[in-house]
RNA sequence: AGGCGCGUAGCUCAGUUGGUUAGAGCGCAUCCCUCACACGGAUGAAGUCCGCGGUUCGAGUCCGCGCGCGCCUACCA
């Protein structure tokens, strides 16, 4: 047995468990071990985002309760770590730290280094551009730091991680599964490229998904527009955007609204323009907003979308990648006009403009007179302000536009019916989740792009053939063969090809794009399951058990590897979702890096310790936003204190009790009161492990926390005089044997959250027992079982009687301001014969604890007050004993 | 605008298929250094269960209508 120190010293005591952890590596998946005893979980890959908050530890801390638990239970435990180092915000991270750009058209300079620029001034620092290659060594290096800022967190919050399983969502693997995955796409008919309007971010310059985008409210404003009709007369459109004018290519009204009936089937004709397009009738267009009609332009929103596929409409495109006004010519297709100087004039002064300024000249030039066609002024009236929602990309700064540009989609809009199927085969915690993903499937309106005009990400294992006119020929792509993966098109050739022949007519060019970071996020199953490369682990790992995730991406990372599983395998990923909620600051707004009311986590650990920082998250029920508030951390760290004391009480009995024989075992309890306390616990382990199995984490903690406090309050103060006595008695053993007992089990049933103090307190006797148990964490969940040689109490309510006669007691000593060891001259108590019989079996310990002397009690039969078992008069003693 | 969730003590939250007089912790008040723990303990005060209506012998719980909060989805004329 080691010493028993008299102070909790959480900072030590945290460093040595951790390190006890991986030298026993007890957190190692074995992989010898059948599917059906094995616990495989889906980790979240964070985005490698360099810094920490509070937020990361909330639901990371959740899996980790229920990976404990399993373990316990015996489980085989497959619970990885992965880092999401792709895409976006990796590259904007290190363009900031390091002062650099990407262009992909330089060659790669292997002298080149990496040199941080933080700190210094933002005029200081001179943008240096840097190839592809560079570029991608450099976000390695800073993802590495990030990486290991992430792990020191975890390790210290004592994430059972197996450490040994780890990935990064940009390796080799990773990057092979993903090119993998779009091959079976390929094969399977799930994926095409196609040249489309599609959504586009200006300033990132790249397609976006449906599921980045965000709407945004904007005011915008109205305004008023007159249109010619070819053959006479004219008609008003209202539009927010005029700085597309001159990409109008059609007008709509609704085919009921009785001011356009006449018009449908004719020409208008655009004001500064001068181009004829159709007066169409269309369902959509609704005779409530604005003036009823609108125009159609190439592309001002989604709907300008649709009906440009509807009616066969040519494209007018305008605003280019840049968020600009290309040049274009009028008086060519598709830029007939009228009268094409005019028109050119007009135009030219708007050009090159970006989409807000173009917007503001057009006003003025549609206010000039001579601006409607045959003279007049277009614009009519004053300009009205709107609000509107308007799709940003969600790291995106300005609207986004519709770009007509070559992409690969997934086909998922056809799929709704079995994605939503898929769905309904996995549970949900909570389940009214699900409906999340319900409604996003449901409302899916495009198929899924997933290539991004960016540079560090998985490049897509594709080459084009080149034409004899040196074009790409998109329709013959040529794939790259499984076993070369990973490829990276624009350094590797494709089979039967030269790199002299790069870029020639005749020979091939590689797709320049890089996939979604989601195109790589949705497989994380299949990563960690080796899919493609290790059939026989692929068997053991897949589908997965459980997937941990927040609500905010069921969209994205939920959805699209429910996505991935379908068409790959036919399976659903996991069978079990947990969704954990939001950490709210005081003002009850999410905690977030942009709003800046994020706090920092190491912190949180150096006050309140590890086990206080993951009691406040595991108070916090699945699905449910927690407010941040320093006093659960305070009640946790409490709790950690009581545990480490209480158990320094009991062990130190045991120690003098039992010294170094073996522990007394249950059999020993036969006092009244011990069974009661042991009938008690069993509940409460029954109450815990149903809650848990049940993925209830929160209702384990309180079941298990509200014993242990009455376990403290109560069962220690009515035993601890009985185990203090100087002889072995049956009476001591059996206290000794139940708080042992007790004890042993209120440990385990913390152990999932409050990791290091069970174990060092675990330390001090218990691992000695058995090997299996030199660890808490791999030591066996508490079943009814073990205490099957303890009888079942023959009367019910014992152990409530003796709470409550002692609380009796100590309130007549609060109430006369005395000490709970003042002595009590007599007792009187007075309830029905029921409840008498319970208390007569424990009058004794309950005397005892409350130093009650002998012959001063007197237990009468009669009536009890409403909510108590017994009626009691405390008459205290006049002196102190001495 | 539709949907999902929430509204219980000053604060953070439990409250099961409807069932005596609605619970816990924090905070607050008063007191107690007792040999596991003062980083502790005892005792106590504190609630119009968001509002209105309904079903029922009985509603915090079920139904309807509101109000407030959060989120999801839709919405660039």
């Amino acid at each position: 047995m080691s010493e028993i120190p008299k102070r909790y010293d959480h900072t030590a005591a945290e460093e040595r468990w951790q390190q006890f952890w991986d030298e026993g590596q007890i957190h190692r998946w074995d992989p010898t071990r059948s599917r059906e005893e094995t616990f495989v979980v889906d980790t979240p890959p964070p985005t490698v985002s360099g810094s920490l908050h509070v937020g990361h530890v909330f639901s990371y801390t959740h899996q980790d309760l229920l990976v404990r638990f399993r373990r316990m239970k015996g489980d085989n435990i497959a619970y990885p770590m992965g880092w999401d180092d792709n895409g976006l915000p990796t590259e904007r991270r290190v363009q900031n730290v390091l002062g650099i750009r990407c262009n992909p058209h330089l060659p790669y300079d292997p002298d080149w280094k990496a040199e941080k620029v933080e700190g210094k001034k933002k005029k200081d620092i001179n943008i240096q551009e840097v190839s592809r290659r560079n570029f991608i060594e450099a976000c390695a290096v800073i993802t590495e730091e990030d990486e290991k800022a992430f792990e020191h967190l975890w390790r210290r919050l004592g994430l059972s991680l197996d450490w040994s399983e780890q990935y990064a969502s940009i390796d080799d693997h990773c990057r092979r599964v993903s090119q993998f995955s779009l091959l079976d796409l390929v094969e399977k008919d799930q994926v095409y490229n196609l040249e489309a309007p599609n959504m586009w971010d200006v300033d990132f310059k790249t397609a976006v998904a449906q599921a980045e985008v965000e709407d945004r409210p904007q005011q915008g404003f109205f305004h008023d527009i007159r249109f010619g009709v070819q053959g006479g007369g004219e008609l008003l459109i209202s539009t927010t955007r005029p700085e597309l004018l001159a990409a109008c290519i059609a007008v709509v009204a609704h085919p009921d609204d009785e001011r356009y009936q006449g018009l449908f089937g004719k020409f208008a004709v655009t004001p500064l323009y001068g181009a004829r397009v159709p007066i169409l009738a269309a369902e959509h267009a609704d005779p409530e907003k604005g003036t009823g009609i609108l125009m159609v332009c190439t592309f001002g929103d989604a709907m300008d979308v649709e009906w440009w596929k509807q009616d066969r409409l040519p494209v007018k495109q305008v605003v280019g990648r840049n968020g600009r006004l290309m040049p274009v010519v009028f008086g060519e297709a598709p830029f007939e006009s009228t009268d094409p100087a005019v028109a050119q004039a007009a135009y030219d002064q708007i050009a090159g403009l970006t989409a807000k300024q173009a917007k503001k000249v057009s006003a003025e030039l549609l206010a000039q007179e001579g601006s409607f066609p045959g003279g007049g002024v277009a614009l009519k009236g004053e300009l009205r302000s709107t609000d509107q929602m308007v799709k940003f990309y969600e790291k995106g700064d300005r609207p986004l536009e519709f770009v007509a540009t070559r992409q690969w989609f997934v086909k998922i809009l056809e799929h709704k019916d079995a994605l939503l199927e898929q769905g309904k085969k996995i549970q949900w915690h909570p389940s009214h989740m699900q409906t999340r993903y319900d409604h996003w499937v449901e409302g899916l309106n495009q198929d899924w792009c997933i290539s991004r005009q960016r540079y560090f990400g998985v490049p897509f294992p594709v080459w084009y053939r080149v034409g004899v006119d040196g074009e790409p020929q998109f329709d013959e792509p040529i794939f790259a063969l499984p076993d070369t993966l990973p490829v990276d098109p624009l350094s590797d050739v494709p089979p039967g090809f030269d790199e002299k022949q790069r870029d020639q007519p005749g020979g091939f060019s590689g797709d320049p794009d890089v996939m979604d970071t989601w195109a790589t996020s949705s497989l994380t199953p299949q990563i960690q399951s080796y899919w493609g490369v290790d059939a026989a682990r692929h068997e053991k790992l897949f589908p997965m058990d459980v997937r941990p995730q927040s609500h905010e991406i069921i969209r994205t990372w939920a959805f699209y590897t429910i996505v991935k599983a379908w068409m790959h395998s036919n399976e659903v990923p996991w069978h079990h979702v947990v969704i954990s909620g939001w950490i709210l600051d005081p003002d009850r707004k999410k905690m977030s890096k942009s709003k800046g009311n994020v706090v920092t986590p190491e912190g949180l650990l150096d006050e309140w310790t590890a086990d206080g920082v993951r009691y406040w998250t595991a108070r916090a029920r699945l699905g449910t936003d927690t407010a941040f508030d320093p006093g659960v951390f305070k009640v946790g760290k409490r709790l950690v204190n009581k545990v480490f004391n209480a158990s320094r009480f009991v062990l130190l009995q045991v120690e003098r009790v039992s010294g170094e024989d073996s522990l007394l075992g249950v059999e020993h309890i036969t006092e009244p009161l011990d069974l009661a306390f042991v009938e008690r616990l069993r509940g409460t382990i029954a109450a815990a492990t149903d809650a848990f199995e049940a993925f209830d984490y929160a209702t384990a903690l309180q079941v298990a926390e509200d014993d242990f406090w009455r376990f403290c309050d109560h069962y220690l103060e009515l035993v601890k005089l009985r185990s203090y006595a100087e002889e072995d008695t049956a009476g001591r053993r059996s206290a000794i044997a139940a708080l042992t007992w007790g004890l042993k089990t209120f440990l385990r049933l913390l152990a999932p959250f409050l990791p290091f103090v069970t174990e060092e307190v675990w330390s001090w006797r218990f691992a000695a027992e058995e090997g299996r148990e030199r660890s808490i964490h791999t030591s066996a969940w508490p079943i009814v079982g073990e205490v099957d040689e303890a009888p079942r109490p023959q009367l019910e309510g014992v152990y409530e009687a003796a709470v409550e006669l002692l609380a009796a007691v100590r309130g007549a000593k609060t109430i006369a301001q005395k000490s709970l060891r003042w002595p009590v001259a007599k007792i009187e108590i007075v309830g029905p014969e029921i409840h008498r019989k319970a208390l007569e079996t424990v009058l004794e310990d309950v005397m005892r604890a409350g130093h009650v002397s002998d012959n001063a009690v007197s237990l009468e039969d009669g009536p009890s007050p409403e909510a108590t078992r017994f009626a009691v008069n405390v008459v205290l003693a006049e002196e102190m004993a001495e």
